[in-house]
DNA sequence: GAAAATGTTATCAT
DNA sequence: TATGATAACATTTT
């Protein structure tokens, strides 16, 4: 058990933590070794059937959007870290219980504060890639058509929230995405130009490929235009911030930057 | 130390 | 029935 360590969050290298879809596809990433490893062992306060993981053999290690996905055949675990999980490779936190603990010949890993979830089948069956902004997959065109197809009067912040459109999009990618194309939060969907839908169904890919790999540089915070900005990072104009859509979650935007539709 | 927050789902009220 | 408000879950940062 010599290689597996203990830290706090302060003295850790990386926070492992945070979940939009870009962090959990670096955590598909950093664990996508794991394919082929056989678990010795499972745990963790987390209610499903540890048992029927024994001696398992993983198939896959994928994620959709903010779902982190561990393949068995017949079945798989669906890992969402929600707004507080955390996880931990080859280290152990510190005074936490772990939801999933999976112990390996080689490594460990550790899921805390989050969603754990069986289910039988393959995810293929279930999910749909071409929606996931971090997929290979993503298709703008079927974005598109999805948005052509919402109601009237829905909100471009519910939208850009919407896992079954923009697999993969939170409140960061949502005001950061609106700000790229200049669009006021409390524009609606039907009264965006054509040429704007197009923007957003580009941006929101685009700036999660950048949070990707501004994440793993350590710089993701350095480089927001417009979330917990003062002010505009286009033009200096000092910023807005109000809670809007269903979720009511916190949004950020430029009054001289960004145009309102509808 | 209070408040807020990179989220979702269940439940109750209207 | 459908929509919306609210609660619930639990951790770290400001």
């Amino acid at each position: 058990m010599a290689f597996i360590t203990t830290r706090t969050s302060s003295t850790g290298p990386a926070r492992k933590s945070m979940p939009e879809g870009p962090s959990i596809f670096i955590l598909k990433e950093e664990t996508i070794f794991l394919e082929g490893q056989k678990v010795l062992s499972s745990g963790g306060y987390s209610k499903i059937d540890h048992k029927r993981l024994n001696g398992k053999k993983i198939t896959g290690i994928k994620s959709w959007g903010k779902h982190y996905l561990i393949c068995f055949d017949g079945f798989y675990l669906r890992i969402h870290l929600m707004m507080f999980g955390s996880y931990r490779i080859n280290e152990r936190k510190e005074g936490s219980e772990p939801a999933l603990r999976l112990v390996f010949k080689r490594p460990e890993l550790n899921f805390y504060t989050c969603s754990v979830k069986m289910n039988e089948g393959r995810p293929d069956e279930v999910y749909d890639w071409t929606s996931d902004l971090m997929s290979p997959e993503w298709n703008a065109r079927r974005a598109l058509k999805k948005l052509r197809q919402l109601k009237a009067g829905t909100g471009v912040c519910d939208v850009l929230l919407d896992q079954e459109i923009f697999s993969g999009s939170g409140n960061i990618i949502k005001n950061e995405v609106l700000h790229r194309i200049r669009v006021h939060p409390y524009s609606t969907v039907d009264a965006l130009p054509a040429a704007k839908l197009r923007a957003m169904a580009k941006e929101a890919p685009d700036y999660s490929r950048d949070f990707y790999t501004w994440k793993k540089q350590f710089v993701l915070r350095k480089h927001w235009m417009i979330y917990k900005k003062p002010v505009c990072g286009r033009c200096g104009h000092p910023s807005e911030k109000e809670h809007l859509g269903k979720g009511k979650r916190l949004t950020f935007f430029c009054s001289n930057c960004q145009v309102l539709y509808g």
